[in-house]
DNA sequence: GCCAACGTTGGC
DNA sequence: GCCAACGTTGGC
């Protein structure tokens, strides 16, 4: 199993709005290597979901992803702000998972929070310029963060079988 | 609102 | 293929 981190605008779509659905299309994704690594999902895997341009900006919880990549279905859309011209039905360019709600964090930890953690120090979320939506996480920095959040990662890595 | 960092576009 | 110009992201 691989962990990634995902990020999303709480204004427009927050973690409480994933609670509040079965699943979402995480669709608008117009990067390449975001979207090479969302290629590289599968379901199963856990995924940090991180709250961008917001007070305060960090992790709110965890999901899951539910369906592996597929045709993002904007690409399409005329006149959607993620409308592709240059992409076919043949040959899309662009993809998406879909993801469910996994667990809330008791604690949320803010970009300071994740900044004061040293096992973190090397992570690429906290590297100066990152702007990717889609990355990977690795197993240590994971298990760091969910504990840090206030849950256990045996009981989640139990949850999943 | 500002600005640094980074990706994409397009002329050559 | 280079690179300047431009657009976007995202923290502050």
């Amino acid at each position: 199993m691989k962990y990634w981190l995902l990020k999303s605008e709480p204004d427009v779509f927050g973690y409480p709005d994933l609670l509040r659905v079965s699943a979402e299309p995480w669709n608008g994704v117009r990067n390449y290597l975001a979207r090479n690594f969302l290629r590289q999902m599968q379901v199963g895997d856990l995924c940090l979901f991180y709250h961008s341009q917001a007070k305060p900006t960090g992790i709110a919880g965890l999901a899951k992803v539910v369906r592996a990549a597929y045709p993002d279905d904007l690409q399409f859309e005329i006149g959607s702000a993620y409308h592709d011209a240059k992409s076919t039905p043949d040959n899309p360019r662009w993809s998406m998972v879909d993801v469910a709600a996994f667990a809330e964090l008791p604690r949320f930890l803010s970009l300071d929070d994740l900044r004061a953690i040293p096992e973190l120090h090397q992570m690429r979320l906290l590297q100066k310029g990152n702007r990717l939506s889609v990355m990977p996480v690795s197993d240590d920095e994971f298990r760091v963060i969910v504990e840090a959040g206030g849950l256990a990662f045996e009981t989640l890595e139990a949850e999943l079988r």
